[in-house]
DNA sequence: GATGAATGAGACTTCATTCAT
DNA sequence: AATGAATGAAGTCTCATTCAT
């Protein structure tokens, strides 16, 4: 009687793990010995569930943007209004409620920093941030055309609004002071109005 | 008849060699050897001249600071209308110009990943990025004073500004199809003038 | 109602299994997961039939023992004369025809290398070798008897031989250049003609 | 002032370690712990002077070749007929004498067993086997051309020469009992001397 | 009989730091 | 000041073997 397979358990329990760990220490000292440890599991089944330290933090990658991805979605299903779509975006983003998890704003920014210098991790983190910036796209242009004003700019716009939104992330754990509390999408969405 | 000391030129030489290093491989995994090596030195004197490796990326986040405030200065000295000042700014920190040096924002987006865990190289970037954001702070309230305009939100808006700027630096080191070539200053300045 | 044994086809499928990894692997790397791989096995499965890994080289030293004495027969079968016996068996050994498996002389050298160390090896090497080696060592003495010579050096002779094709093996595994193709076993043929 | 440097001392060293424990072990299973100790080192300094493991391994595989080189020129210097010198040739890798050590048969053994699936080790395997094997077809030449033969088979006799001895070492290791003990280099001496 | 998860030891390797010279 | 050898801890990964199912 052959045993079920439990890997995308493993494996999810062992992202989280990860997720734990990477917070704190980022992830070149996170060693799979603690990461085994904060999931609850012994160091040799990190390696059969995964070839390779590397590989979680792949997965850890998709699986952050799951949670924004959903998070995302919930907060457009109810909205028509182009501006009131834009906002939720960037609200998705940005706004530190409950379902927010600093933890996870920690291991994006450690991702990134990985991608700055492994290929694996750069596409990774890449397909994982176009997850989010398609859609952005996409809303900047509804937003222009509802004004009457040309979509040339779209892009460069969505740019702009990305990189607020990672530079906040940044600044958030580097520097929390140098950002009044509660003015990163206020501020943001304020300057995008003026500019609409 | 104790030797001359050379401490300090043996230092930048050692602080170049990991801000070449790190650009490559990022912190953790740039060997004092492979430092050492970059600067045309031997390990050993590393320690000679260091009390560790760390204190070697504290005193690199400073001599990127200085690099960006003598820049800064440079493009204010000869500037007056608050407008111009304030595009000068964002200029100084986004313009991708022979003075510029991407190995520069690689280092500086590895050591704020790096400032996420470790408390001194933290206040080591807190302090660095204060240097330019308490300029800029003032930068913006003089634009604001000169548009007869409250100067209450100064702080959110540098804010937003210096979080485009280290979004610009961070995506363009893991996705920089997804910023227009050319826009990152441009649209910043766009978005500012519209608020203005 | 117990289920019918089927160990022993389990077996020669693992040992079958070994014998293609390692020829490519050496023993050392051959993990007892990559072997049930190549038998279209579970892991787990390997160490029911089989106590040990080493057990699984011990019978594939003989599996190969086994080829080479059917091989060695069937050449013998039909032969009468003690000078196209003993070239028989010569051929048996070093005819690289369509029976020959070059996976085979990789194991066997990878098996001698691994009876250097290993006492409970050495003792089935030594054994298997025996399998070939007694009959040879008769072949000697006919072909000596036959043409009227003292059956005196019958084994330092046999030794000689069996030194030979052993040689070969182990040449043809990793100096193939060193070796004219084809030339091995009329060689050695040769040698053998001037002597006797 | 700058301190010596003692690499090649230590790397000498280190291949000793390898030789004594490879002997004992086989390649695989000398860890670079047992080596270090061997050598009366920490382990980490084996890395220090040695990339990885298996560049040691290249290194004794010249040693091995060097030591028989130098004992072969010893016995070749002072004899001028053709067919004295083939002898020497052969005895000089047959003959057990003080100077010969079975640890150095074992690791070559060994080594031949790893250039059967290690690229690197091969080349390094062929170029050893190939600084004797040269010499050796010259030998055969001459030692033919002596007799007034035709020197064309003087590829094949050498190669089954050296198969000969390959194949000597590896039965001295595996079955010593099959070779009865001295027999080695006088049979095979006499096999040539029936041919020439 | 069979599966595949689980374990834990041990392998190779890297590296910050120290120290004799 | 300077060199480069030396150390020892720690990291990632592999793997034979065991075991619940």
């Amino acid at each position: 009687m052959p045993r079920p397979s439990n890997t995308s358990e493993r494996q999810e329990q062992i992202v989280l793990g990860l997720l734990e760990v990477m917070a704190e220490r980022g992830y070149e000292r996170s060693s799979v010995a603690a990461v085994a440890r904060a999931a609850g599991l012994s160091p040799g089944l990190v390696h059969y569930h995964f070839p390779a330290k590397r590989s979680i933090l792949l997965r850890l990658i998709d699986y952050l943007a799951d949670g924004l991805v959903e998070r995302l979605e919930g907060r457009l299903a109810q909205l028509e209004a182009p501006g009131d779509r834009l906002a939720a975006w960037v609200e998705a983003h940005l706004a530190r409620d409950a379902e927010s998890d600093p933890r996870r704003v920690a291991c994006w920014v450690g991702a990134a920093a990985e991608a700055t210098r492994d290929p694996e991790v750069a596409a990774a983190f890449r397909s994982a941030l176009e997850r989010s910036h398609a859609g952005l796209v996409e809303l900047v242009r509804e937003a222009l055309r509802a004004r009457g004003m040309s979509t040339r700019p779209a892009r460069s716009l969505a740019a702009a609004i990305q990189a607020s939104v990672q530079g906040y992330f940044l600044l958030s754990l580097t520097a929390p002071d140098a950002v009044p509390a509660g003015s990163a999408s206020s501020t943001l969405l304020g300057l995008l109005e003026g500019l609409l």
